[in-house]
DNA sequence: AGCTAGGGCAAATTTACGTCA
DNA sequence: ATTGACGTAAATTTGCCCTAG
């Protein structure tokens, strides 16, 4: 059995979890489990990623050139995941939002165009290091639909609500840059975190820029940025630990159950043997597994006046194992026998 | 090629906050 | 109203990797 590990790499659902689904319906098990791991596993494996399409693959540098597996069977929808590969510079992604609301809009007076009004928050945080480049402004950006969607869950708040809120997370900020003492921590508002939520359903990375971009935006310290995003990669990564465990449970289970039945299944056919000699009288018939192709050959010996006559016959293993009950059998283990052509 | 500094990230841990009995 | 336990999120620390100089 081949366990490939790959935690919650694709954004997209696996087709391997329906096969396998499927299998299991059926009382059986697929002999392929994939356990994904997506954030390049524990920081002392040797790791480097790359983009493949919309796929991610992990190679780690003990391993040469080998994958991992990109088909894990348990998904845990959680992951944006098209992270900028470190390999290369990050390109500038989008976030609509965030290059709309960096430019004045003409004729309005706040100059932070719509959605989340951060002016409005009194504190103005050190910001001195946000690059004004002009980077950060899209010709061609438009108004986000998260944008809208922000404005229209804020909309049975009141204006009030929200400033008391946000208010709140921002000043306590606020004084710990400026008296530089005791840190506090604070929470930060549901509209900060609503916010960064679909920043991260974006991209569950960010550069430099889009991280200056946030924080302005959220009227909150780039490095209050840099954590919530760390933080949550490490929270998505723990749920989809936790589903790949429950997965990797099921699988036990159900190996178990079957390892049961073929147990149950041995016995039967050893008592059978037994209580049943005159099946011995049958000519002897030997299975020999091919390791390669996994056929099984069945060769039968019978005696008559002129000698020995042997038939090889070659069939599939599910097949030779179906004709194999109940009747006394031989199994010879790695006999090779030369592949005849199937038609 | 080897070295170093700086930055980013994951993992582990600590700390502060909010909730609830 | 207060308090302590508990869960969670924010923040810190540590160590590794990568890149540029």
């Amino acid at each position: 059995m081949e366990l490939a590990l790959s935690l919650g790499d694709a954004p997209k659902p696996f087709a391997f979890l329906d096969k396998t689904t499927k299998l299991s319906n059926n009382g059986t098990l697929g002999f392929c489990m994939g356990v994904g791991s997506g954030f390049s596993g524990r920081s002392d494996e040797k790791r480097d990623t790359r983009e493949i399409g919309d796929r991610r693959e992990v190679i780690r540098s003990g391993e040469g050139d080998k994958k991992i597996s990109s088909d894990p069977p348990v998904q845990l929808d959680l992951l944006p995941f098209s992270p900028v590969p470190r390999s290369q510079p990050p390109a500038q992604l989008r976030f609509p939002w965030l290059t709309d609301n960096l430019v004045s809009e003409p004729g309005s007076s706040d100059g932070m165009g719509r959605g989340l009004d951060v002016n409005r928050f009194p504190m103005a945080i050190a910001m001195d290091e946000v690059d004004d480049g002009a980077d950060l402004s899209s010709p061609n950006s438009t108004v986000s639909s998260f944008q809208m969607d922000f404005s229209v869950r804020n909309r049975g708040r009141t204006k009030r609500d929200l400033d008391v809120e946000t208010e709140r997370a921002s000043s306590r900020a606020s004084d710990d840059d400026e008296n530089g003492s005791t840190r506090k921590k604070l929470r930060l508002s549901k509209e900060q975190s609503a916010f960064l939520e679909e920043s991260f359903k974006e991209h569950s990375t960010l550069n430099p820029k889009q991280k200056l971009a946030l924080a302005k935006q959220l009227n909150l310290r780039p490095r209050q940025v840099e954590v919530w995003f760390q933080n949550r990669r490490a929270r998505t990564k723990l749920k989809q630990t936790e589903v790949d465990c429950e997965y990797l449970k099921r699988c036990c289970e159900t190996l178990t159950q079957e390892n049961r039945r073929l147990q149950k299944e041995l016995q039967e056919l050893r008592a059978l043997k037994t209580s049943q000699p005159f099946y011995m009288q049958l000519p002897a018939t030997t299975l020999t597994m091919c390791p390669s192709c996994e056929r099984v050959a069945t060769t039968t010996s019978s005696s008559n006046a002129t000698g020995t006559n042997t038939t090889t016959t070659t069939t599939n293993s599910a097949a030779a194992l179906s004709l194999s009950k109940g009747r006394v059998y031989q199994v010879q283990p790695h006999m090779h026998h030369a592949h005849q052509p199937t038609s």
